[in-house]
DNA sequence: TAGAACGTATCGCATAATGATACGAACGAA
DNA sequence: TTCGTTCGTATCATTATGCGATACGTTCTA
């Protein structure tokens, strides 16, 4: 019986804190985009009251998590906010570990190299190594993409339960991104299945236009899926079966590695 | 009269909502460097009774930024916590317009360069570029350093009033990390004197042994410093002498420029 | 096998969060 | 100028909501 659940009437448990979610729901507000939002921003964008906006602005302002203009009364993130990322990066061990495999990587293969992790319906890059002579500003960390129409994502799925799958897409909104975007979702299901089979995935043009992709999944003891590893290129460049030649077989082998040394560990940090 | 500030009897003021504080002290928790945390770890860290620690790592982790390994019931921070990074970085328009400048700083110099923040008695990394063929993996994006003994703490300082300077005094634990660290309070007075005259200053191993950092500040139209810029190298190729002639004069220009752009924008986000 | 430590669940109580309301300042329109 | 509106701020009675003592069951370990 876990922790009664979803069994009381609002839904959301006995020991369910409605407080510190409206405060998150707070600093949520900065998620859409906006910068520097009012009190009726914040007010509108989270559905709270006034009075509830006030008190939880002030509060989020008196702890040094928002910053607030003098002139504008409006509020901003603060720099503070880079310390639960910090605290991620350093308390996932799968991050500490994979760093040098995914150097190796790309070493020998010259292309862009992520790590990533499923989180709801998406996937979030928890290390990006850009792509030779690519930017000097790395790609940034954190950056969300739909599970359902990455590689790195359905590379994911494909070493979760069928039941799972099914839930995440249940949830998944599936819109296209390029006019290659594979929405359907038997051809989803049916891409899973085929990763399933081989090991790897490769997306073509799902999310950019003109971006190629491959990924592989990393997986624990039981067999389940931890994170994955995906390498980017052009279709300038590269073709699928270019791809499948010479990138699969030592990408397979990084995440061969990884998923090995996972074994060892009693717990896995922070997945979905 | 601002919002009954202290005004309280309990000190913080009638709108601050305790919950939220607790709330986020259990995600706090996590910034000490322990990576799996349970119940017994999170009531000893933030110093709350077993009942409000379970009903806020329970909330926490119903809204996805705690997970819950079943087997062990111990808590790790989601991924999901990098979506405030991300927020942070898009929404701060400090970011957005120094990289450029930063990357140019970088090709001219070939040294690490760093745009940094103050907040509290600390100074945060927002934009890190490593040094020319440095470690692939980027250095860490939020990373604290105390102010009072870095070149980037101490340049920001000089272009804030002796009063602020003199709290964050107050509030900084002036301890060594090296034994060239500068702890002695009229001596820093006396270097953020200088950087005021010259509009750099140079720390000469004081976090790092073997670490020279020169670094200058950014400041918006009322001359008030937003950040700062501060490149590192190392005791080995260079000298102070040398960066003053050759490093300070571009370091000068980009923030010159980075601080005259600060001064068509109406408010500049996200200061301590 | 006893005992301690831990996570989980329950419940009555009083505090602390609530939200309606009122005030004042800033802004724009007439 | 003088309205009228909007926004941020402040107040306060009400009670919902978070609180914390307590009890239960499981897992270690000694």
């Amino acid at each position: 019986m876990p922790l009664r659940g979803e069994a009381d009437a609002d839904g959301r448990g006995q020991l369910f804190v409605g407080s510190l979610e409206k405060g998150l729901r707070v600093l949520s507000a900065f998620l859409t985009g906006e910068a520097h939002l009012s009190l009726s921003d914040i007010r509108e964008i989270t559905k709270l009251d006034k009075s509830a906006a006030q008190r939880f602005a002030y509060t989020l302002h008196a702890l040094g998590y928002l910053h607030k203009d003098p002139n504008t009364r409006r509020y901003t993130l603060s720099a503070k906010m880079l310390d639960w990322s910090v605290a991620y990066m350093q308390s996932d061990h799968l991050i500490q570990v994979a760093g040098p495999h995914l150097v190796n990587l790309h070493e020998e293969t010259r292309q862009a190299v992520n790590l990533s992790r499923l989180v709801d319906t998406d996937v979030i890059y928890v290390i990006r190594i850009p792509a030779r002579r690519a930017r000097l500003l790395s790609p940034i960390v954190g950056e969300r993409v739909p599970a359902f129409c990455t590689a790195s994502g359905r590379a994911i799925l494909s070493r979760r339960s069928d039941e799972e799958v099914a839930t995440i897409l249940d949830r998944s909104h599936l819109a296209p991104f390029t006019p290659r975007t594979i929405c359907d979702r038997r051809s989803i299901l049916a891409r899973i299945a085929a990763a399933r089979q081989v090991g790897y995935t490769i997306a073509e043009e799902e999310c950019l236009p003109g971006e190629l992709t491959i990924a592989a999944p990393i997986v624990n003891a039981d067999g389940r899926s931890i994170g994955g590893v995906n390498m980017s290129m052009t279709t300038r460049d590269w073709t699928p079966e270019r791809m499948r030649a010479e990138l699969a077989p030592v990408l397979l082998q990084t995440v061969a590695a990884l998923s090995n040394l996972q074994g060892s560990r009693v717990a896995a940090p922070a997945l979905s």
